[in-house]
This record gives structure tokens, sequence and C-alpha cells, in this order.
DNA sequence: CTGAAAGCGCTTACAG
DNA sequence: CTGAAAGCGCTTACAG
């Protein structure tokens, strides 16, 4: 047997392999897909062809042919560096093994033809499957495009319909709550909060949490001390601003929805002469690894997103295995450092 | 005219097209394509149908059939989340208006198999065309695996031959150079220096941007001022431990060779007991968007990597046109902020 | 256990 | 200016 010439771009086809183990294109099919039915000495005749022309299966063929891509989409409009990586990472990690490929799409979600656009992306490439994140997982109209097309989809932290779909997520309101109950165990008593872009469902459930822990003691939310904020750095800066107005009383701590505002509300302290965390605790939520540092290290909330991702994308390629469960809730941590100080 | 029923997951394909508006296959692809030869008279006949049937050509038969699949990938192996996600970010927005999707293949430059992988995967899917970013844009195995395979490539920020392939980049050199140059104008004249990681060829260029100005003064780099890093934050912290060891003469300023591990030199600093700026001075490089956020505010270099991304994906999609340059130098800024205060 | 035929939805190369 | 035929490299559905 010798390999025959392959042709311009070197990639030698199924054709070729057939050819050379002297056996038909489908039998060359069989043995690429591992199907059942064919003998072991056939499968071997095969497999040596298909290594000596170093044969690999055309993917936009197969898509073509089959009813498969290969090709998932992470839908996204986030504008966190380090939310993004992990989700791609998570996913990437499961699906290669499975061959897959990632296909990344970022959509913005105040687009006012944001249906037409998925409608025509899902038209133009054949997805087996796409992952959500926030805030577009919770948009009917992001919805409503996806299932019209008939793609499978599942949603990594959604806050509406949870039924609607597989989702993966994690306890955002019990880890802003447990973390709250260490502040108030530490001994803190006036604990200031900064809210989370309205438009994520996690925002929500992190004030919701906050909320629970400090009700558990008999206390309350002070309004003059609860901000608004968009998950931004220069939100979290606005927001220590107004709870740490020069001839008011202050908070001891302040628990910002995530990180990049806690990185704000240490920059405000600081500049306002506040040393931390002697003056004041800062507590965050995120923790995406190697994304942000501070002085002091940031107290805060570990989410797992890489495992979210990556259970994410096990969910829709396991989607036809009977065991599968439809949604998976997965654990976080919370990571005491030192920006947050018993009184 | 009314459409006719579509089938299973909606979408229309060209033989509907055709045969609603009553001509061939051939004619609707003309139409699709922007081709000459074609009556106006026919072609809105043919748009008419097309915006009918909300037909979109799918994507894997134009690449089966044709010479261009419409996709690209972004080659990477860089654990900065703010610089894949700028990255990403210039190639989509060019990549997008020309109807081509971005897929993500994070790849292990310490594999063994590496040009394997890559040859794998380029026999797979037949790319229209890689972005290669640092270090994999400097490996030879990486260059010749896809080379071979006969995919067009744009290498981001090289470092070696950069005649083999066209280029996007930055004179991380000078802008070094000037950086430094500020600092002496500031009154610095005992400067420490954090190399960045060895094997990206940036590294290289911003420690010899740094050497040259110094010279320009008579001064030379003090080798216990200068600290191998690797771009991360934990190195920077390591380096600042050397260089600032307790006992020691201490440098007025330190410039390191990335953001992150400014950040670790910043963390050190105050951790023991410096005050900054006031007793050092801490300079860094990329200022990636939205990235990091220091107090006192890091000054640094702007490096446009989404700018960068954009180009090399342009210098990709229009390779064949006549007036196409085949390399890109852009510009970089200068961003002082407090973390430097002159002497 | 294996294969011949048809077809996925387009483009290419050619003919008129 | 337009179209009929062939084919891209596979898989599906069917036959034996």
């Amino acid at each position: 047997m010798r390999p025959p010439n392959t042709g311009v771009g070197g990639a030698s086809t199924i054709n070729d392999v057939a050819r050379l183990a002297g056996v038909s294109i489908k039998t060359v099919s069989r043995v690429m897909n591992d199907e059942p039915n064919v003998r072991q000495e056939t499968r071997d005749k095969v497999q040596e062809a298909a290594t000596l022309l170093h044969y690999r299966p055309n993917l936009l063929a197969r898509s073509l042919a089959g009813s498969r891509s290969f090709l998932v989409a992470l839908f996204y409009d986030n504008p966190n560096p380090a939310y993004i990586t992990e989700l791609q990472k998570g996913v990437i990690n499961r699906a290669r093994g499975s061959g897959y490929h990632l296909l990344v799409e970022p959509q913005d979600s105040h687009a006012p033809d944001l249906a037409r656009q998925i409608t025509n992306l899902l038209a133009t490439i054949r997805l087996d499957g796409i992952i959500l994140s926030p805030p577009l997982c919770d948009m009917a109209v992001v919805l409503q495009a996806i299932e019209a097309a008939g793609v499978p989809y599942v949603r990594v932290s959604p806050f509406l319909n949870p039924d609607r779909s597989p989702c993966v997520r994690m306890d955002d309101a019990q880890a802003a709550y447990e973390l709250t109950r260490k502040l108030i165990e530490m001994g803190h008593t006036d604990i200031g909060f900064v809210l989370g872009h309205p438009e994520h469902g996690g925002a929500h459930q992190r004030y919701e949490g906050f909320v629970r822990a400090l009700r558990e003691d008999g206390m309350e939310p002070r309004p003059e001390w609860t901000r608004q904020g968009y998950f931004s750095y220069e939100s979290g800066v606005e927001a220590a601003r107004a709870i740490l107005a020069p001839g008011t009383k202050h908070p001891t701590a302040i628990f910002a929805s995530n990180d990049y505002m806690a990185l704000g509300v240490m920059a405000h302290a600081q500049q306002a002469g506040l040393r931390l965390p002697d003056d004041l605790s800062v507590a965050g939520f995120d923790d995406a690894p190697g994304a942000l540092r501070t002085w002091p290290p940031l107290t805060t909330v570990r989410q797992p997103v890489e495992d979210m991702a990556y259970a994410a994308a096990d969910l829709l390629l396991n989607r036809n295995d009977a065991g599968a469960d439809q949604d998976r809730m997965l654990p976080f941590a919370l990571i005491m450092r030192e920006s947050v100080r018993a009184r």
C-alpha cells in the first residue's frame, strides 16, 4: 500500500482512504464514526489506510450531509473579560474532547434588531447548540429566536423562566447570605451594599441573600448605605462616594455585588483617606482567577464560571442521554481575605 | 407569489428561492454573491423571493462547494483575559462585516504534539485564515504546520522572522523608551525593571527600549534592580521583593513590563510599608481597557490590542487586494497617571 | 457485515 | 445575461 499523492491543500478524502483500503466509502464512514457492524479485520485495514494518508474527516462535509455541525456558539454581552474567557475555557474543555469547536458570537443586547440578527445567524450556520449567558439568557426575544430555529441551548445563571431550558447555575442568594453572615459574625452591624446591574438576575439574588442575612439578626438594609451599581469599577467608585459621604455616619463594611465594584469602593475609600481594612472592610463577588488583585487582598465569593460553562457544554452534548439531568447547581466558595477585618 | 412551506429547521434553500423567482439556482447564487451579469429586473425578482422566504445561504454548503469557509480562527496561549478578549473583539468587528465568523482555538504552546494537533485541526476544518498571537506566532513548528496546510495567517506582535508572513505590531521598544524618558525627565535616575516572559518577543523589546533610554543619559541598568518576571502578578511580587530587599538601597521607580506585574510590585511595596507614589513610583505596560484598576492609578503604555487584531483580520480578508500593504505598525500611547511622581 | 445510490445546499466550469 | 451539469466530501436510507 502506498499513499496516492494528495491534491492541493494536502488533505486526503474518504475516497482516498476507501480506495487504499479496498472498501467502500460507507465502510470508511462506519469506521471513522465508530459504528458497529464492521469486522475487526476490515476496521484495522481502514484504520491503517487512514493513518497512512493522515486522513481527517472534513467537518463541513459531515455537517452538510449529516445532522450535526460540530459547532457550538457562545452568545454573550458582557464587558468583563475574565468572565468571558472563563466561560470560553469551560466550553472548549468539554467540547474539544467530543470534536466540537466553539464560535464566539457577542451580541448587543440593546440592538433593536437583535432577534433578526440571531435568526439570520442561525439560518446561516447550523449550530449544534448555543450557550447563553446573562443578560441574554433572560431575554424573551433571544429565547424565541433560538427556539424558532430549533437549536438546542443551555443557559448559564438565568433568572427568569428557569424551566424553559436546561440551566446551569450557582446559588447567588445563598452565597451572598453566607458572606453577609460572616461579616456579621465578625462584628459588623453597619454594612453598606452596592447593587449589581439590574439587567443581570444574579444582581437581584445577591441582594436578596444580603437582606436575608441581616433580617436573621433583626436588622434591615439602610437606604443611605444601599446604592445602585452597574458591575463596573466606576459605578463602585460612585456608590462609595455616596455611602461614605463626608459628615455622615459610615458603615464599617461595604459588600459590593461584584469584584470590579469592590475595587472601586476600595479606591474611593483610600482616596478619601480611609485605611483598609482598619477603617473599612470591603467584600466583593466573583473571584475570577487572575482577573483582579487588590491591596489588601479582597474577600469575595468564588463563582465557578469555568465549571458552569463546562457543565453547560456537557448538558448540550449529552442531551440525548437518558440519565442526563436537565439542570445543574454548582457549588460556590467563600474566599476570606484581608480586606475584611473583625471589629 | 406565496412562500412554500419550509421544512424542518425552517430554513429555505437556494432551490426554494429559484423556484419562487422563476430562475435557476445559478442565478440566485449570482445575486446572493453580488456577481455581475444579472439584469436588474432579474436581480430584483430574486431579492424579493429571498426576502419573502427569509433565505440565508447555508455557510456550510457554500464552504464545501466553494473555496471559502467564512471561518477564521484565533490561536493563542495567553492567560491574560483582557488581552484575549480585546483580540477577539478586534477580529470579530472586522470579520462580521464580511460575513466571517470566529473560532477560538487556544493551543498549549508547550504540548509536545502541538504541530500534529494543529495539522489535524486544519485538516478537519478548512479555515480561511488564522490569527496568531504571542508566543505561538514565534514558534517555528506552528508556522510550519500552518504553511504546510496552505492556510493564510497573520501574526500579531511577532518577534522572529518578521518577513515570513504579514504582521501587525506596535513599537514596544519605542514605547518603553519613551516611558523611561518620562521617568528620567521627572527626576528618576534610580529605576528598577521587571522583565517580561522570555518566550514573548515583546518582553525583550521593552527591555531594549528601557536600556536605550538610560544610556542616552549615560546610565546603565543595575543588575540588582533588574529582575526576571513572567507577566504574572505573582512574578511582580517576587521581583519587587528582590528589588526592594530590606537593608539595600532602593530605586525611586520601578518599570514593570506589564500591568499585572506592576500591580504585584505595588502590592508588595504597600505591604512593605512604602507609600505610593511618594516613596516609590511604579509604571506598567498594556493598559487593557477595564482590566486593571489600581490605587494610585497606574502609569502605563496603552497597547492597541483591539486595533491590532482588527488590522490583522483586515490583512487576512483583504489579502488579494493589490493595494494592501503586508504589514501594519500601530501607534501606542503613554498614559501618565498618579502612580508616578516627580522627584 | 458491506455497499451502491441519492442527496445535503451550495459553487465551479462550461455552454449558449 | 442565464442555465444545465457536475461535484465539493461526507451521511442517510435502503438493499443485500
